[in-house]
DNA sequence: GCCAACGTTGGC
DNA sequence: GCCAACGTTGGC
């Protein structure tokens, strides 16, 4: 099993959406280091939900991958912002797995405390510059922040 | 809103 | 294939 963070805006999608919506598909994703982390996941996988962009930048729940990746559709749709007219049904290039809620954490873990924890800190998100929206978390951290929130 | 740190694009 | 120009991300 592999351990992943998706990061998204809360006011485009929210943990609490997740929450409401029980799963959703993460579409979007239109940078190829983060595709081929997506192509990756696996069924069973854990997914961290990091919100960015936001008043408190950190881990807000956790989720499941319920659906290995397959070609994202807003990719096809020309009325999506997301449209790629490069990427085809016969040939995708963009891809999307389906992730189910987990759970919220009652106190987020914020990017503040990700970087003054010595055994978070080298975490692939609090990196200088990390901007990739989808990237794997190694086991240990994962299990040593879920026993801390979970 | 600023701006550093990236990624992407396109001319050559 | 180089690299300057440009666009985007995302913390602050």
């Amino acid at each position: 099993m592999n351990y992943w963070l998706l990061k998204t805006e809360p006011t485009s999608y929210s943990i609490e959406d997740l929450q409401k919506e029980k799963k959703t598909t993460w579409t979007g994703v239109r940078n190829y280091q983060a595709r081929n982390f997506l192509r990756d996941m696996k069924k069973g996988d854990k997914v961290f939900v990091y919100h960015s962009s936001c008043e408190i930048p950190g881990l807000f729940g956790v989720g499941e991958v319920v659906t290995d990746a397959l070609p994202d559709p807003t990719a096809f749709d020309k009325k999506d912002s997301h449209f790629e007219p490069k990427s085809t049904k016969e040939n995708p290039i963009w891809f999307a797995p389906t992730i189910s809620f987990g759970k919220k954490f009652s106190e987020p873990l914020t990017l503040f405390q990700i970087k003054a924890d010595a055994e978070l800190k080298n975490m692939m998100v609090a990196q200088q510059g990390s901007r990739l929206s989808v990237m794997p978390v190694e086991k240990e951290h994962f299990q040593k922040i879920m026993k801390t929130l979970g």
